[in-house]
RNA sequence: GCUGACGUAGCUCAAUUGGCAGAGCACCUGAUUUGUAAUCAGGCGGUUGCGAGUUCGAUUCUCGCCGUCAGCUCCA
């Protein structure tokens, strides 16, 4: 015991103590006030509780509140406070697990009666009550029986102490009346927490494994900062005003139908705003594309080429053949199958490469109920789809268009995009030789476009690696979005062939694109990124022309008909209803332009303009600079002045 | 699929311990002709998701089905 190991401060001075001093020593020797400060400390990037013994040395970081490691301590911490008030009022429940995660933490309980909204709101203010009796977080390292002993009434936190390997510390952390099997860090004491507030309850299986019993989950989440809490929890409200479920109602966009459940019914305005976007990939894609249509319902010999009989069966939606009376046919769950057929009814000249298929037909996979969620889950949609057929060597000139073509959609709305390259999976298909290739090919590539990007080790497909696309909308949620996915199985599976320049027979490399995912998931991402108020160009309705009394109707209907000729989404409304409530009804439905048309204006030749969000700040001007105004917007595909809320 | 909550007019929501199912908005009709976020009056609108059961009587209690929502990955 008497080793010394040595610390290495930020500052370069260096500390050698005694192995197994508690880090709280450590940091009272370098300053009682760091002490006072100091939530937990890091050695070499671990984060330790300022009780542990330090077993090693190395570099020696002390985190206070604006480490963003500390927060997650907290967090911890505030399970274990969470699982303590739990206890005091349900002593019948058994302790799962309760970890911090991304923003906050939970805990899992098991009892005969789950909780209540009722249970949740008592919880909270018990929790207020062990915060403030302010129970030091005291570690102890102990044996196996003696954790035994300790959780002989916690059959889970016993399955977990069952686990540990022979040579790992097992540690208990104990607040006041509480003691939880436990890895540790904490803060010093409860009364570290002070801003927190319990979010929801939800079935959560044990283990996440659906076949363990359903454990009783505790959402919740804490802040070192009122400000912060408030903050996250008026994201969480904003969030949920922006919702495209409660959006998409509100604008008259879509419905969905219980006898058609996971399927989209689209209004004349929201099938305006998916053909828009489809329109603008069609542009995108009009020189180099070629847009193909295949069938939706396909013999299961397709599928047990493409290997989805025996892997993707359960997500498919089976169909009966009335003369086998067998389910021998599926509709397409994805259209890369489709696309190699048409490819393979062919003879295709290297000089014909790439070869770029496009499509949005529609798809469908058979999630469980339980999955379905408005439009971001669905089980039938259009993806904005594409194979590419290609020679090994073109690939890094593929993917730098690619990616540049998927970055500069995503920049037409203001979404930012993260890129993340994934790489060779454990489970794989192909030699390593030809992971090499692939992997230097999409690297290179992603290197010429500039673009920063994460690497996620292990994550890409089984036939190939991948670039995924993350998108951030205006309120900081992440969506995962477009994907570039190089392909060496299926053009096998398949026997697709090219003729090079040798005039032999070669494979192709395939490569899956898809930009938005599905059109369906963007929708929503696009109402909750604009909160409704989409830019001009993608409105449903672009402008609403509003008379003021009928003496001035013929004008505007003439104003009407002249914005429809030079291709603006124009309505006239022409309701008998005031003024007052006609502009009303605008703002509500977020049109981004209302045309008020008064006498005034008719005789003039001008209308009276109000921007969505702007208030009563109002322009008038002459009706073709509107108009042409209008038309420059929808051409250049405008964004909004700022994201209006 | 599993756990829990929920399902009342087109929409948002009411309806005391089981006792005639309501309101606002929307829609229709009429009046009003409006200068920038809801004009007034009248009217239409429901097998309370569907189907059983208990009961003199069910929106309410029980069961089944359908659907919606939250969660079921973030490792003591």
């Amino acid at each position: 015991m008497s080793e010394t190991i040595r610390l290495v401060l930020p500052n370069g001075d260096a500390r050698e103590v005694a192995a197994g001093t508690p880090a709280r020593e450590v940091v009272a020797s370098i300053g009682p006030g760091l002490l006072k400060a100091a939530i937990a400390v890091a050695v070499d990037g671990e984060v330790l509780d300022l009780t542990t013994p330090l077993r090693a040395g190395g570099a020696f970081v002390v985190l206070k509140e604006s480490d963003p490691r500390s927060l997650a301590v907290l967090r911890h911490s505030g399970a274990h406070i969470l699982a303590t008030a739990v206890r005091r009022l349900r002593p019948d429940a058994k302790i799962g697990f309760g970890p911090a995660i991304a923003d906050g933490f939970y805990y899992d309980f098991e009892v005969a009666q789950p909780f209540t909204p009722d249970d949740l709101a008592a919880f909270e203010v018990e929790m207020a009550k062990v915060a403030a009796e302010k129970y030091p977080f005291v570690r102890a390292e102990i044996s196996r029986a003696e954790g035994e002993k300790v959780f002989a009434d916690d059959p889970l936190k016993l399955e977990r102490l069952a686990e540990l390997g022979a040579d790992e510390v097992i540690s208990t952390y104990t607040d006041g009346p509480f003691t939880d099997l436990c890895r540790g860090p904490h803060v010093p004491d409860t009364s570290y927490l002070k801003n927190f507030k319990l979010l929801s309850t939800a079935g959560a299986y044990w283990r996440g494994d659906e076949k363990r019993q359903m454990l009783q989950r505790i959402y919740a989440t804490a802040f070192w900062k009122k400000e912060e809490l408030d903050k996250h929890l008026h994201q969480l409200e904003e969030a949920r005003r922006r919702d495209h479920r409660v959006v998409g109602k509100q604008l008259d966009l879509f419905m969905m139908h219980h006898f058609a459940p996971g399927a989209v019914f689209w209004t004349d305005r929201g099938s305006t705003m998916v053909k828009t976007l489809m329109e603008f990939l069609r542009e995108l894609q009009r020189d180099d594309y070629k847009e193909i249509m295949t069938p939706l319902l396909y013999n299961k010999g397709l599928w047990q080429i493409s290997g989805h009989w025996d892997v993707y069966r359960e997500n498919m939606f089976l169909v009966l053949d009335n003369e086998t009376q067998e389910h021998d046919f599926s509709l397409k769950p994805m259209n890369c199958p489709s696309h190699h057929l048409m490819y393979a009814a062919k003879k295709h000249s290297y000089r014909d490469l790439p070869l770029r298929y496009n499509t949005y037909d529609v798809l469908h996979r058979n999630e469980v109920s339980g999955a379905l969620s408005g439009l971001t889950r669905v089980r039938q949609f259009q993806q904005d789809d594409c194979h590419i057929y290609l020679m090994e060597s073109q690939i890094a000139d593929e993917v730098e268009r690619l990616v540049r073509f998927i970055t500069g959609y995503y920049d037409t709305f203001g979404l930012t995009a993260t890129l993340k390259f994934a790489t060779r999976p454990k489970e794989r298909v192909g030699s390593d030789a030809m992971w090499d290739r692939a992997e230097a090919g999409l690297k290179a590539a992603l290197d010429r476009t500039g673009r920063p990007y994460q690497l996620k080790e292990g994550d890409g497909a089984f036939y190939g690696p991948k670039i995924d696309f993350d998108v951030t909308d205006s309120i900081g949620r992440s969506w995962q979005l477009g994907t570039i996915q190089l392909d060496y199985s299926q053009p096998e599976r398949f026997d697709l062939w090219y003729t090079g320049e040798d005039n032999t027979q070669h494979r192709p490399v395939l490569i899956h694109r898809a930009v938005s995912g599905s059109l369906e998931r963007f929708m929503a991402i696009l109402i909750e990124h604009f909160a409704g108020a989409f830019p001009v160009w993608l409105a449903p309705e672009q402008v609403r022309v509003i008379p003021i009394a009928d003496e001035v109707m013929d004008n505007a209907r003439d104003v009407t008909a002249r914005l429809k000729a030079a291709g603006v989404r124009a309505v006239l409304d022409d309701r008998n209803e005031t003024l007052n409530y006609r502009v009303r009804d605008g703002e509500t439905m977020k049109v981004p332009y209302m045309a008020v048309i008064g006498k005034r204006e008719a005789e003039s030749g001008t209308l009276a303009l109000r921007e969505r969000g702007q208030g009563k700040k109002q322009d008038v001007i002459a009706v073709e600079a509107f108009i042409e105004r209008v038309r420059s917007e929808i051409r250049t595909r405008a964004l909004p002045a700022q994201a209006t809320s």
